[in-house]
DNA sequence: TAATTTAATGATATGATATATCATTTATTA
DNA sequence: TAATAAATGATATATCATATCATTAAATTA
């Protein structure tokens, strides 16, 4: 369970501190990708707007708003998906290098996790000896949650 | 370096195998794929194509090429950038089940690696820890290669 | 406070990517 | 060779993403 409203004060201070507008619509986006459990691509997120607040909102301004909170290191892009999820340590304080992804190929759930040091370094020396360097870069994994996995699902 | 003419005999005998046919449309299609270094998109293919042959191939053709050589577990579609990449384990003898690609998000050079056994189990518990399975799944990481990581990239 | 400047959003156009459907061609097999 | 199935072509359309300019709102400062 998260603290809601903590998110979005702590959300807005991030913002002021780079110097960036916390506005209405930014804060009504956040908002979703927050309460939601999942990754959503900018046009679920405007069907959404549009459902919830009763006015459109263009397609355009969400993929600008996702812009920027993407700036402000509130929201991750899931590349494989081309997807936004609001990151889910807003209220840790420490530094996020290389955060690691979970994505359900069935239903995209997501879940963000931390590798422990050990792995991490492991995977790193074992990408390292293929030509690659995995500083500063981010992990997403595709594979299926405990609940759609019970369900025998088939994958494609 | 890879043995050209050892792959495509590989390949066809693959495909005759489960049932399909190695037309010379999709015998084009997968030496392109051979040849190149990187992944390649359905419409870079199509472009190649055309430089290559003259004629042109509908962008639908090679979609469906692709699917079919994707069947024939003869290429892999890398998902986070969406395109097409030649197995790389086309010779060899063992099953593969999760295989893990890193992909330069520079450049787009692509590796296919497998991880030793025990650093695989150690990352699939610590995904099911976190209510997620790693079974049939496959991993796709987004690092840079050792060349364009030497020319200091500043990655978006 | 009014004027100026900057940031944010709206609107439109366009390009890139992907899928669905039916027609045509080619290969297989009876 | 005729019938059947597979492969490919052609067209339309849906989806996703970016570029550009206009408009509105907010912040700054004179």
């Amino acid at each position: 369970m998260i603290d809601f409203e903590k998110v979005i004060e702590t959300a807005e201070v991030k913002c002021k501190e780079q110097g960036g507008r916390f506005t209405l619509k930014r804060k009504r986006i956040f908002s979703k990708l927050i309460t939601a459990e999942k990754a959503l691509s900018p046009y679920e997120l405007a069907d959404s707007y549009h459902n919830e607040f009763g006015t459109k909102m263009p397609v355009m301004s969400i993929y600008r708003i996702l812009d920027f909170l993407e700036g402000m290191k509130l929201v991750h892009k899931i590349n494989s998906i081309n997807k936004y999820l609001a990151c889910s340590h807003i209220l840790c304080s420490h530094q996020h290098k290389s955060p690691q992804f979970l994505i359900c190929r069935n239903c995209q759930k997501c879940e963000e996790l931390y590798l422990k040091k050990p792995l991490l370094s492991e995977l790193q020396s074992e990408v390292q000896s293929s030509g690659f360097q995995l500083t500063t870069s981010y992990t997403e994994i595709s594979c299926l949650c405990n609940e759609c996995s019970s369900k025998v699902f088939l994958a494609k």
